[in-house]
RNA sequence: CGCGGGAUGGAGCAGUGGUAGCUCGUCGGGCUCAUAACCCGAAGGUCGCAGGUUCGAGUCCUGCUCCCGCUACCA
């Protein structure tokens, strides 16, 4: 029998875990992982904080704090929240530990030795003040497109472009100010090209039975062509590499990352650790979309590498993204909802948070999630359906025999039960089906509830007082399968059910319930527990509470909250050079009229503009798509800087500027001259 | 023509060649053991658009439209 290694991506310790992961990693993972230990297979589950990289040191730098300090306080909040949501991992580690250094470093040492690498030396921009390279995210600059001051090395957020640091006008050092240098340095470099040749063609092709997102995705990284990946980079926050005269260098966060689930491996299991990685081992990784090519190319490369029988991932049920009330969750504009405030603002529904997004994970395309849906969902299924039906059994048991359980005594057919609810149910949960399998778990419920209206006991107590007793046992016995069968779903609700009923459940029937579809049969003679409501109803007053606090926090647009690393020195920030009148005529500006105006596709930040300038119109493109709608646009007069060169922004030729001033808080206006005035009007 | 995924009754989703389904919601009825809960019934879809293959297409092929990812803080 394979032993069973599962991973749930790690966490990123610069914030909390919202309902997106939850929906699209934790819960999923969780689950799969309880009904293979109930099943009774060999299974471990790791997962751990993910606390290095460039985000981290920005945050850290931000807030005046160390990134030891960021990622000591976020591990904290994650974890804590997790196992009061029961997430039960075998381990919850962190990448900044020691165990996890080593075993990076021999990972990666392991791979020089193979010669697996490719040295390359390449030129980097370097800080010379602060004496270290600098990645892309630490040079700030003039957007070369929009002229927005505080452009990053790898993207304006303003106007959205993509950038390479050498693209910026006057490019600084976001550490020390200073103008970064070009300098040589070397890196170590993971040979995709031949690995996919070699190995990843044939890996991919042979998984057909991963889901069509996933595969897709692959697919289309394998048709593009694998290139050479840095697996090092030049940072002091990180891991570092274990060669000498490496100052200065750590191993990429995708190389050290994943094996931070072997290093979790290595302290959950001191012993066995390498067997949960070798030989008959099923590797199962839970992720989001986005990190399907670190998982499913990447990581298989390196262990490819590696080699010492060291298996890759045999299954990545990657989950695709939740949104939140129309929108994509967005951790900037602090649109989500968080799991640490959830627990703490709704107390004691942690199995209705793992109800829901159960039933709406994105498991096959993007999902939504809405107060008003979670609400319909907890009240019309959780309460209305589950837990009605198990108030409604063991209130007729309380009220005819004082909590003593008939005895068994019915015919009724529980193969075919097993056969309608159980078998599928067990069926979906290997086919990683969640969505499904919950729900076939409720219609046991909705079956339960039915099989009452049908038998009417209540009436039937007072004519047949033995039939009675054989329907209220059945119904009883429904309810321990159901209580069963909540184990993986809903944990909590589980242990409640559990002492209502009375029941504890033998190892030999919990195995047989789950690896063998069987019907579960209690023993006779029991007695009810106590008996309360297993969920409460959720009034609209505190749906309404939440959907508010979510519109009324604060959602800085990205081009507001970016640029904060240097806020001191934008307003602090000198007159410019003085120029000439010269310099000033070369610029024409004009007043135009927007005639026309559109969304670019598939950009996120721009609009197209298309000006009346005179007897001449002009398409200019704007990042103000966040801003003001296309509506509002159109009509105005504006400011437009006429002679500025062309530039080609996501395939469209932008011809000009429109000039708009800037608030402290970043809110944008048009300037517009007091009175219309003709369009094509000179500005001078 | 950059690549990948998606588009199915009011909402959320199943359904990969053979009479269009599920949950919620809506309307009507029943019941009263139960958290105004539960049970039954009904209405509601020409399966994004246009072609094609086939005896037969939501399901296969071609073209088009729109949405989401691949791109940052983010799964």
């Amino acid at each position: 029998m394979p032993k069973i290694t599962i991973t749930a991506a790690l966490p990123y310790a610069n914030g909390p875990v919202h309902i997106g992961h939850l929906a699209g990693v934790y819960l999923p993972a969780d689950t799969y992982a309880r009904y293979m230990k109930l099943k009774g297979e060999d299974t471990l589950f790791v997962c751990g904080s993910d606390e290095h990289g460039v985000p981290i040191t920005l945050r850290a730098q931000k807030e005046g704090v160390t990134p030891q300090d960021v990622v000591d306080r976020y591990h904290r909040i994650i974890q804590d929240s997790f196992k009061n949501l029961d997430i039960e991992f075998d381990i919850y580690s962190r990448t900044s530990g020691k165990v996890h250094h080593e075993t990076a470093q021999d990972f990666f040492k392991n791979l020089l030795d193979k010669g697996a690498f490719r040295e390359i030396v390449s030129e980097q921009f370097f800080d010379p003040e602060a004496q270290q390279f600098l990645a892309d995210r630490y040079i700030t600059g003039d957007c070369p497109k929009c002229h927005n001051p505080g452009a990053y090395g790898d993207q304006c957020e303003k106007c959205g472009s993509t950038l390479s640091p050498n693209e910026l006008v006057n490019p600084k050092s976001a550490l020390s100010g200073a103008i970064p240098i070009l300098k040589e340095t070397k890196n170590w470099y993971l040979p995709l090209d031949e690995l996919q040749r070699d190995f990843l063609n044939a890996y991919i092709e042979s998984k057909t039975d991963w889901r069509s997102t996933v595969l897709g995705q692959c697919k289309s990284w394998l048709n593009d062509g694998l290139k050479e990946r840095a697996m090092t980079r030049d940072l002091n926050w990180g891991i570092p590499v274990p060669v000498e005269n490496a100052e200065g260098k750590v191993l990429y966060v995708w190389f050290e990352a994943p094996i931070g689930y072997i290093s979790a491996t290595k302290e959950a299991r001191p012993q066995d650790w390498e067997s949960w990685w070798t030989g008959d081992t099923q590797l199962v990784h839970f992720i989001g979309k986005d990190n399907i090519v670190f998982h499913c190319i990447i990581f298989p490369a390196m262990l490819h590498l590696r080699g010492d029988n060291y298996v890759v991932p045999h299954q990545v049920p990657a989950n695709e993204f939740l949104n939140l009330e129309g929108q994509k969750i967005s951790t900037s504009r602090n649109w989500a909802v968080w799991l640490n405030e959830y627990l703490e603002e709704m107390p004691d529904r942690q199995d209705e948070l793992r109800f829901v997004l159960h039933s709406i994970a994105p498991e096959t395309k993007d999902s939504e999630f809405t107060w008003k849906d979670y609400q319909t969902r907890v009240n019309s299924e959780l309460v209305g359906i589950l837990g009605n039906f198990a108030n409604r059994v063991l209130v007729l048991i309380q009220k005819y025999y004082e909590g003593n359980i008939p005895q068994r005594s019915h015919a009724f057919d529980t193969a075919m039960l097993s056969e309608r609810f159980i078998a599928p149910m067990n069926h979906k949960l290997s086919q990683y089906k969640f969505r499904d399998a919950l729900n076939t778990f409720m219609e046991l419920a909705r079956y339960g509830n039915k099989f009452l209206a049908d038998s009417e006991p209540w009436k039937l107590i007072k004519t047949d007082p033995e039939k009675t007793a054989e329907i209220l046992q059945f119904a009883y016995e429904i309810l321990c399968n159901i209580c069963m069968a909540s184990e993986v779903f809903l944990p909590r609700t589980f242990r409640k059910l559990k002492g209502q009923l009375g029941l504890e459940f033998s190892a030999v029937d919990t195995r047989a319930f789950w690896a063998e579809n069987q019907w579960l049969v209690p023993q006779n003679d029991l007695k009810t527990g106590e008996i309360g409501l297993l969920f409460a109803k959720i009034e609209d007053d505190v749906i309404e509470a939440q959907i508010q606090k979510l519109h009324q926090s604060p959602a800085p647009a990205p081009s507001q909250s970016a640029p904060e690393v240097q806020t001191q020195e934008v307003q602090a920030a000198e007159m410019k050079p003085l120029i000439q009148y010269d310099d000033f005529a070369k610029l024409d500006l004009r007043v135009a009229v927007v005639l026309d105006c559109q969304k670019v596709p598939k950009a996120d930040k721009l609009l197209q503009l298309t000006l009346s300038v005179g007897t001449k119109t002009c398409t200019v493109l704007s990042g103000i798509a966040q801003h003001f709608s296309p509506e509002e646009v159109i009509g105005k007069q504006v400011l437009y800087l006429y002679n500025l060169a062309p530039r080609k922004m996501r395939g469209i030729e932008s011809q000009g500027m429109i000039l708009m001033a800037e608030d402290a808080d970043g809110t944008l206006r048009f300037m517009s001259p007091a009175e219309a005035v003709a369009s094509g009007s000179g500005v001078s």
